[in-house]
DNA sequence: CTTTAAAACAAGCGCTTGTTTGTTTTTATC
DNA sequence: GATAAAAACAAACAAGCGCTTGTTTTAAAG
């Protein structure tokens, strides 16, 4: 555990717990026990649970937003915006596997203004990835035919790699980022 | 609402509120109240509150694989398989989305042996999308060497489906999946 | 040592949770 | 219209929920 406060480590605990029980099957003597203290303490350090879920998903945010965002403004083409952006991606769930994991699963429920900011970041996201794919478009590499469908389809591969991703699994974030996108970019078939 | 009884009018309640909300997010009054009754009345109808849980996700996993048993045994090209495996899929989603969300998100807070039946049946699922690739690659028409990110690629696809799916987004079932398919056999490039 | 502030404890608040029990109402059958 | 089964009510249970409050312990700084 690193020397980032005592803070800092509740939220870690609460990310893991929330990644693995959810949010609402997570409760706040799950989180301080897991502290090792007793659960009228943790509010020494929170103001409320949802805080700790809402700095969780929006840290994740904030995390693939700046990942994305200089490769989206950079001057490449669009095919290498394409493959840096899955690279980044997954480097991303990588670093933050819990993290991404409640990113992706848990903030629903979140509440009132708060799932508005998150739901924001999202469509945020999800349009610099329309950018790329649009880009190439009009780079005439990619066919527009099914701009719809590709961009679901790179986003359902992204947004489902928290669900299988495991670090032990011996390739590096680049060496998946790259047989996905030759996959994408070329298909499966011989 | 059809004359099913009442048991199967209240499963459909949860399922929609288990979708909306998820299953901790639900609670007993939630589903007793959209069901115009008081919630000790609902346990005339079922045992415990995981009960529902079960029986969405169960009758769920069951449509999934019921539709695609047959897809895998016919003595088609693998080729062919494929194209009808997402379209099965996807018809499956479309006709029970609220289900299927119930079954792709909210599988996990089943509890012991019921946890696990559901866990065998999708990993029963995935098997049989394995199959389908594998035969792909024996008979020459699918590249081996990214075998395993096919698969992924596809079943994100597949699992992340109930994400967006809506059903008034004027394509039908069969025409995302034809989509789909062309753009993962051939890929998005020129 | 003393001071001071952060961190944790101890106790419990009001409320909600899933569930149970005994009774009453509704509905269908003869 | 009596009988019986199904469905709902009414009331509450023990347990757990998120959270608050007042006090004590811990630990660092002078």
């Amino acid at each position: 555990m690193p020397k980032k406060g005592r803070r800092e480590e509740i939220l870690a605990i609460a990310c893991r717990l929330f990644s693995q029980k959810g949010y609402h099957g997570t409760t706040i003597r799950d989180i301080s026990e897991a502290c090792g203290i007793l659960a009228g303490s943790l509010y020494a350090h929170i103001n409320t649970k949802e805080d700790l879920l809402f700095e969780i998903t929006n840290r994740g945010a904030d995390a693939f937003l700046q990942s994305l965002a200089p490769i989206v403004e950079s001057r490449v083409t669009a095919k290498q915006k394409l493959k840096q952006a899955v690279r980044a991606h997954i480097q991303v769930v990588e670093a933050n596997l819990e993290a991404a994991t409640v990113f992706f699963h848990e903030w629903k429920a979140l509440t009132g203004e708060r799932f508005e900011q998150i739901q924001e970041k999202r469509d945020q996201y999800e349009g610099m990835w329309s950018a790329i794919l649009a880009e190439g478009v009009q780079e005439g590499i990619f066919q527009l035919q099914d701009e719809k469908f590709a961009r679901l389809l790179i986003l359902s591969v992204g947004n489902w790699i928290y669900q299988w991703y495991r670090p032990d699994g011996g390739l590096s974030a680049e060496e998946i980022a790259d047989r996905f996108v030759a996959l994408m970019l070329h298909g499966f078939v011989r």
